[in-house]
DNA sequence: TAAAAATACTCCATAGGTATTTTAT
DNA sequence: ATAAAATACCTATGGAGTATTTTTA
């Protein structure tokens, strides 16, 4: 994976591949549109992909750009859930599982 | 998930779960040493969650450290494999996908 | 004492802000 | 004329370095 692009970047992109206006992302994530910009370009030119097609008053995804919202996506929920089950276990509410962790997070759910 | 959570405390607790030697991580992640002890501890203390045990001369990972490194191990890779098909897709090498993807990079592999 | 991580400080790279320009209708 | 994104310039947060201290076998 390039080492420059940070977990920002990713949801940034997925902020802009939903709302398909700079502005109203940038609004949504409380940022500047320049400073979100910025970064969906920094993204961009350290991938070497193009996500998103610039027209006149419209902004859309290009195909790789609608490959990357589905799976980074996806990939973002899962890392959360992880996360969320390390908690779990770190504040020992399930105990029985605390010292016994064999694989998977759907147990949990 | 935390909002202050980046890839760099990933990779870096990646690195020190896997030597648990700071020093030694720190030297491999071509950082300093009070830098990635920073960093570990701002993860932990993002996630409320304790990551190393930190003893005499001994660094051992906690359960849940444990469980992190298995899972965030999963998750970089899986979003590595996303970001190295996007290229791919981007690159036109395999044309025949390029506007036709469904839902699995297995399919390349 | 020695080997390791944690602190204290300093510095500077860069994320992000404001103002403005460019672009396309 | 207007709505949007890009660019220019500036600021300042925090990542990272060096030096030092703390800790415990």
């Amino acid at each position: 994976m390039s080492n420059q692009i940070e977990f920002r970047h990713l949801k940034y992109f997925l902020a802009v591949a939903e709302d398909l206006h700079f502005r109203k992302a940038a609004e949504r994530l409380y940022i500047s549109q320049p400073g979100l910009s910025r970064q969906i370009k920094q993204m961009e030119d350290d991938l070497g992909i193009k996500l998103f097609e610039r027209h006149n008053r419209k902004v859309e995804l290009t195909e790789v750009g609608k490959y990357l919202k589905k799976e980074i996506k996806g990939n973002l929920k899962r890392l959360d859930d992880i996360l969320n089950y390390a908690k779990l276990l770190n504040d020992g509410i399930d105990g029985n599982l605390k010292f016994g962790y064999v694989g998977s997070v759907t147990k949990i759910s």
